[in-house]
DNA sequence: TTGTAGGCGTTATCAC
DNA sequence: GTGATAACGCCTACAA
């Protein structure tokens, strides 16, 4: 009595056409099994399996083999720019193997990502493609026990983990080298969520390369988001007007958090570039396109979805292969939010100006916060 | 001989536990059948199956029931910011009901949809969701054939599939109106690929609601893209430009090409929106932070990608439902990247002009293509 | 209310 | 080189 039968066709199916038992059909199929099949029947067999469209059912093999082919990938929000080309590297990457993506959304939220592994789990999925862990985030070793994982964008703590990252002290080097080229010196930061490894590191690299590069703060000038989006770039950008403390430029964490800057300050009158250099990070699509032109740190998204993808592979294949830790390298992208401070002001602009915001001296923005 | 076995428990283990005998584990652990195990049994297996941490094998499951509560969802390109939150909605309803969704990208090219499909379809999936389709896409109907499938954001002329599409009409509608209430009546288009059921159904939009509002075009002013992307919306701003027949207004059929366009009109000394009024369609992220930011539909692509998935469980677990057709209603942003004809110029502006590009009278951009 | 048995489609390990 | 057989873990008539 069959209950299930799709009408799909089976090996037993073909095994009756050929003539032959469906354990050689098995074998004249599995490329790893095949070299002890006679040449005509491999014929045979590939014509009659071609005929009758036969695909082999995926649940009997991994039932059998306890291999899916399957990779669970974690993002935080699929929504946010920087991730679709990640998943797109994944799967392209994926695909070229035969394997394939089953993609959960976590919000940030540390509780959906244990929920959304344990979701994946008993889908059998051979590896894990974490972009949601958290620094130091040792439930994500938890649930990611005992199956191959890599962390791609983003790492924990454990260095058990492959994983991908981009170079941000580079990035942020650059950033930081580029305003100082131009003059900047009192360089403030709108920083990323400091649970995040990519928060947290672009925050130290702006620490570290503002001391290296002798930048004239003495106590970094820095406002903290929560996230990694324009509301938080806003909220951060009215934070560094109401601490009072002169800049004349901002590096920010990411380029929403910069685009949000970039328009809270002009609610206050102060434009970008004229009156602040702005940065972001991530080269996000739509970035050139806006004005101003972000000036940012070009990310290898796609390449690191690419190499998280075959590092995974390659763990799941290659019987204990050690972590690896990936470093992809940044590039700088010179657009226009970053202004000279030295140079003469353009002659388009109206009213040149190179004082600091929140100097003194200067108070050409009336702080509603004051009132 | 256990080959595989990963530690994890089965219901074997479980039933050895408690006692009792295996169907009796599968019973209890499954809503459908559960009625008939004695309370203070269910009870002693809950327990005994959490204390193991107990996880149904889904192949094993999908192996009997035909079943594997996995989707296949098909896009052209998970990089193209309308496609993020239909598949964030789709995620979102699968996982509320136990489903989980398996990616693939397209490129927008047919034999990849196939390929796609191809290779999903031996992994088991229950249902498809095809964002990817063509306008009158009958390899689409040949390869979803047996599968329940929905379309999503697009549809083929297949009534068989249902589909949840934006109300492209009343968008185009809104779009018109708002231009024609500003004083525009030589109204342009770019057009999407008509090959596409969106860029099809918004060109011929266009030409309807141009006529119901009698605007003055005699015959329609387009050009066509090939593809919904910002390289394509200046390749058709530039066409648009040497065509030579006067507008004051460009109707893009989506944000990307209005991007484009916009774009390529300031590299002729074009802007937006002092020389040309310009629309988008969809109103994507960033759509609101570019300058000029768009005027433009906005589109329920998170709801449209949740009802897809509602529909799609429907149509899996109740036997023969009839396909539906769903039409999300839209609503139209207006912004900074349309502006009155009629009204006095901005006092900012510096030289006011409200005359057609390509008027002949007035030929202040020098035409390149002309030289 | 619970146990028994058989099978879903594939693969691995035998034996021939 | 090919055939037979026994799992993999779960589900479901049917029997008890």
């Amino acid at each position: 009595m069959r209950k299930t039968r799709n009408g799909r066709p089976t090996m037993k199916d073909i095994a009756r056409d050929v003539g032959v038992h469906v354990s050689t059909i098995s074998r004249a199929l599995n490329p790893k099994s095949n070299h002890a099949v006679s040449s005509e029947l491999m014929d045979k067999i590939k014509r009659a399996s071609a005929r009758r469209d036969y695909r082999p059912n995926a649940a009997a093999a991994m039932l059998r083999t306890n291999r899916s082919r399957t990779i669970g990938v974690v993002v935080p929000d699929i929504t946010d720019p920087v991730f679709p080309p990640i998943i797109r590297g994944i799967e392209d990457a994926l695909a070229h193997h035969g394997y394939v993506a089953i993609l959960a959304n976590t919000d940030g939220d540390a509780r959906r990502q244990t929920l959304a592994v344990e979701a994946l789990r008993p889908r059998g999925i051979d590896g894990l493609i974490l972009a949601s862990v958290m620094r130091d985030d040792a439930e994500a070793t938890r649930i990611a026990a005992g199956i191959p994982t890599v962390t791609v964008s983003r790492s924990t703590g454990d260095p058990q983990f492959s994983s991908v990252v981009h170079d941000e002290d580079d990035g942020f080097r650059r950033i930081l080298t580029h305003l100082a080229s131009l003059g900047h010196r009192a360089i403030a930061s709108i920083a990323g969520p400091q649970t995040i490894s990519t928060g947290y590191n672009r925050y130290s690299s702006y620490v570290r390369h503002s001391e290296l590069l002798g930048l004239g703060q003495d106590r970094p000038l820095a406002s903290f988001a929560r996230a990694f989006n324009e509301m938080e770039g806003e909220r951060c950008a009215e934070e560094l007007l109401v601490a009072g403390r002169p800049f004349t430029a901002v590096a920010c964490a990411n380029d929403r958090l910069a685009v949000g800057a970039i328009t809270a300050f002009r609610r206050h009158g102060i434009h970008c570039p004229h009156d602040v250099s702005i940065t972001g990070f991530n080269d996000m699509p739509l970035a050139d396109r806006l004005s101003p032109a972000l000036t940012t740190v070009s990310v290898q998204h796609y390449q690191a979805g690419l190499q998280a993808a075959e590092r995974i592979i390659d763990m799941i294949e290659n019987a204990n292969v050690t972590p690896t830790h990936i470093v992809l390298p940044v590039g700088l992208i010179v657009r226009t939010s970053t202004r000279s401070l030295t140079r003469a002001p353009d002659k388009e602009a109206g009213h040149a100006d190179t004082s600091p915001i929140n100097d003194n001296k200067n108070s050409r923005h009336k702080r509603e916060e004051e009132l």
